[in-house]
DNA sequence: TAAACGTGGCC
DNA sequence: TGGCCAAGTTT
């Protein structure tokens, strides 16, 4: 009855998306890796702008990952593009080219996760796997009423068994594409109409009264609190970038030589720091303007970053730094997260 | 295995 | 406004 009615649901109220109407392993893969912890809305300019730019895996893979950082700038989650950089190139090498369909071949791969794989393997070879996403786990946990967090091990056990028993083994990819396209758009996070919900004779949670309160989740997100003091130098046409190589957010885009402190500091205390000194290979620099204060609120960390312009037009950057000097003119090449685009197209 | 990883929209 | 949420994966 449950995958009957979410069945018949989908296919009278279903949105027209460009990726629903391929069954190409690569261009439903582009498709989800964008999709994961993104809306549509957002996804969606990204995935023209990839199956624009690449038409196949193997031009994909040719292309450099800062090129590939760039396309994806302001996405978020760039670990994503990272691991598809990876799994191009493992796909060049070892399927000749030929992106996998297959369950189990996709699981090998950099990014494709359960999820990845089940929604990949149902969509383009009907493969009988189950998609367990946050709209499945939100729509099963407020109909059979499940109370179990969906953020625990044993959570996860317990829907993804549930999400196989529901699977319609003949149809899995319309399956799969049903509860999701079905918990994204009738059973919403946030108030739901229930009154024109299918599914509302027989669900538990509408029943108990308690669907804003379901899925439940255990963890609470800590928040870690960052000062980043940016040291924006100029030199006639030319600025001075950072790579961020280090294991930290924003791995391998663009900033600037940066000092984080422990809390706020004023210019004279800036003056003071070592770093500053060490950055700029210049003994006596000097602030001449700084930037107000930008907040920058990530999942994790909530970033308090001001943008110090130095003065001295003598710089010498360590030749082994992650710093270099980049024109002024190809400032748009480089990736950026969106806290420094936004100080960058602000001056 | 729990914690880390971005950004934008909504109320 | 601040908190929550969104087609998860990696380490």
């Amino acid at each position: 009855m449950f995958t009957e009615t979410v069945q018949i649901w989908y296919n009278k109220y279903k949105r027209d998306l460009p990726w629903r109407h391929s069954s190409d392993p690569y261009i439903i893969w582009l498709s989800e890796i964008i999709l994961q912890q993104t809306r549509v809305d957002q996804g969606l300019p990204y995935f023209y702008r990839f199956t624009e730019q690449f038409g196949n895996i193997t031009e994909f893979a040719s292309a450099s990952e800062d090129e590939i950082l760039k396309l994806w700038q302001g996405l978020g989650y760039y670990s994503r593009a990272r691991n598809m950089h990876t799994t191009a190139k493992t796909v060049v090498e070892k399927f000749k080219g030929r992106f996998p369909s297959a369950y189990s071949d996709l699981l090998g791969l950099k990014g494709i996760g359960q999820y990845t794989a089940a929604a990949i393997s149902s969509f383009a070879a009907g493969e009988a796997h189950a998609v367990v996403d946050g709209n499945v786990y939100r729509l099963l946990s407020r109909y059979f009423g499940i109370e179990t967090p969906i953020d625990s091990t044993i959570g996860k056990k317990q829907f993804t068994e549930l999400a196989y028993e529901l699977l319609d083994s003949q149809n899995p990819g319309l399956y799969n594409q049903a509860v999701m396209e079905f918990g994204a758009r009738q059973c919403k996070p946030v108030s739901p109409d229930c009154s024109i919900c299918p599914l509302a004779q027989n669900c538990i949670a509408l029943k108990n009264n308690n669907v804003a309160s379901l899925p439940v989740k255990a963890k609470k997100v800590k928040i870690k609190e960052r000062f980043f003091n940016y040291l924006v130098m100029r030199s006639g046409a030319n600025i001075c970038l950072n790579k961020r190589v280090q294991k930290d957010i924003w791995q391998n885009l663009h900033d600037f030589p940066m000092i984080e402190t422990p809390s706020r500091i004023l210019a004279d205390e800036l003056n003071k720091l070592p770093e500053l000194a060490r950055l700029t290979g210049v003994k006596n620099v000097k602030v001449a303007t700084v930037s107000e204060e930008f907040k920058h609120i990530l999942s994790h960390q909530l970033i308090f970053a001001r943008f110090w312009v130095l003065e001295s037009e003598k710089y010498i950057l360590p030749t082994d730094g992650t710093s270099f000097w980049a024109n002024e003119m190809d400032i748009q090449s480089y990736a950026f997260p969106k806290l420094v685009d936004i100080y960058l197209k602000k001056y």
